[in-house]
This record gives C-alpha cells, structure tokens and sequence, in this order.
DNA sequence: GAACTAGTTGACATAAATTACCATCTGCAA
DNA sequence: TTGCAGATGGTAATTTATGTCAACTAGTTC
C-alpha cells in the first residue's frame, strides 16, 4: 500500500460497489462497514479483530456475519487471504502483489516494502503439475514491541 | 528436498537424537515415529492429518501428543511451521529455505522446485522496525487434482 | 538389573477459530 | 409500496489447538 491511502480507500469502496453490483451482491451496511474497516488497518487483521472493531459501530453484529462477508470478498476477488505460520485466516484489502512479514513471537502481520524481491515471470504450468496463479514472500521476523519485551 | 530421499530422512533422524541428547529430552517412541512420519510425507501435513497417519502404529495414540511433539520440534529448531493461507498449521520438516505452492482450492501444499530466482541478500534490520530472520515464498495455484474436479 | 526421577504421555476438559442451519429481516427491482 | 432473492443474527456444531493432571517411561544411578 503507497503513501496516498484515502484515494486507495476510496477507490476501493467504488470497486466494492462496481462488483457487488456486477454481480447482484446487496450493497448492506455491514459489507460496506466491514470493508472500510479493513482498508484502514495497516496490519492485517483476523475475523475476529474484525468483528471487535465492527461491533461497536454495528448494534448487534453477529460475528457469523463476519466470516461470511469475508468469504464472499474473498470469491470475488475484492480481498485476499494471506499467507501465515498461524492457525488463524489474516485478511488484506490490497490485491496487488506485495509482500508481508510475520512476528514469530506475536504473530502480527505487517506490509513489507523491501527491494529486489520481485521474481521474473514464471511458467504458469509447473512440472508439479500445479497450475501457478501468483505468489507472496512471508518474511519471518521480530517485531519492535516483541524485541522490547524479550529483553527482560 | 533433493532426489535421495533416503539419506535425507536417516540424516534427519540423527540430527534428532543429536538434538534431543543435548537438550536432555527424552528419545520416545512417539517423537522417533512421529519424525519418521513426517520426512516421509512430500506434502505437509497438519497436525491431525499426522495423527491420522500414527495413531495405526501407535495403539492408544493421544491427539495432544501429536501437538506437543510438534510444538517441541519447532522449539528446538528440528522442524518448521510453514505459512499458508489456510487456517491451520503445517509442518515441514526440511528447514533449509525452499518455497512451496498451496492449492486455492483444497489447501494442500507441496514443496515447490522452481529455478531462476537468486534473492538478493536482505538487511537483516528494516525500516519498520521488525528485526527480519528468513522469508518463503508462497505460490497459489490449482493442484492437478482439483483442475480435473472443477472441470465437471 | 532394580530403583529413582525428571520428563513424557494419555485422557479429559476447555478454549479458540470456523462453519452449518434456519427463521427473520432488508436491499432493491418492479 | 410490494415482493422476493439474498443477507443477517442467533444458535449449535465442528474443527483446530491448548491446559491440566495422574499414570507411565526413558535414562541415569546404584
């Protein structure tokens, strides 16, 4: 995600309504909410981090809500689950190629600018026989706040 | 993983009692069959997917064994939690650096050969702050299997 | 080889993450 | 405004993972 994050956010409420409409998805206030919420974290939340920062802007959000809005975001596309050592399904609004780093104490995500980690283009058929759509780099690592308090 | 399989696992085996006698912890049954099932396996089971596998040879085999032996193995550096976008942990028992490709449509993961990619060194201090150790690379794609199914 | 002990296991309980189900409600097209 | 396909909320169930503790065992000592 670059420096300008209104005009990616705004721009991604417009590609949410454009595909919902495309597709007959209703336009509810929980897909617009859940949506704004992710394009505003710079991390990359779980559905339960979702659903505690939704609930108190949605009276009665039901957290099944959360999961369900998140898989159809996912099937159309919209957002993408990334990759992690964790047991638990992160979630991340930008589509485009980039790649991420994961606390190995915490477990936290976060957005990885780093250079010369872009791979050429690769055969999409694989002597695996796996039909290759795209990749990410997870980065491992430890973050400021886990280095902190290791030192104790 | 390279094409002698064989001296791989028994090398792997070794470097496991190595382990264990130096860190006083107990060669069991459970941890030998447990390692052995696990280096045998191209793909990279999840936890009750080795349970599965073991609880045939080891009558009377507990669930939480099988978690906890993993959980050892990965403290002492023997075997490796890999990322996926799935919501549950796999193990990997090769901890050289390598890449892998996971299934958008079933979740299985296998080890991906893919040649042409010299990364560039990284520093190990970024930016953010994250203090970075190792990366992977994670591709998605559609298994051979699944691009039969979804053809139906 | 018998006895000792730290560490491990198995069984059960619990927690966390996710999915299934269904009656009610709502976006939106007519 | 009405009708209805599709979405939501609430509950239950399932899957994945962790916590607890008495019983057991590997490895050491005698």
């Amino acid at each position: 995600m670059d420096g300008n994050n209104h005009t990616f956010n705004s721009k991604k409420i417009q590609q949410m309504e454009d595909i919902c409409r495309a597709r007959g998805l209703s336009l509810t206030h929980q897909r617009r909410t859940l949506l704004h919420a992710l394009v505003q974290r710079t991390d990359h939340p779980t559905a339960d981090q979702l659903f505690d920062d939704l609930k108190e802007n949605i009276q009665g959000l039901s957290r099944t809500t959360v999961y369900r809005i998140l898989e159809t975001f996912v099937r159309v596309d919209l957002v993408v689950k990334i990759s992690s050592p964790q047991a638990k399904a992160r979630f991340d609004a930008n589509t485009c190629r980039h790649h991420h780093v994961s606390c190995v104490q915490c477990g936290e995500v976060a957005d990885l600018e780093i250079s010369g980690f872009d791979l050429p283009d690769f055969s999409k058929n694989h002597p695996s026989g796996f039909q290759l759509y795209d990749y990410d780099i997870t980065f491992s690592g430890l973050c400021l706040r886990c280095q902190h308090s290791s030192k104790q």
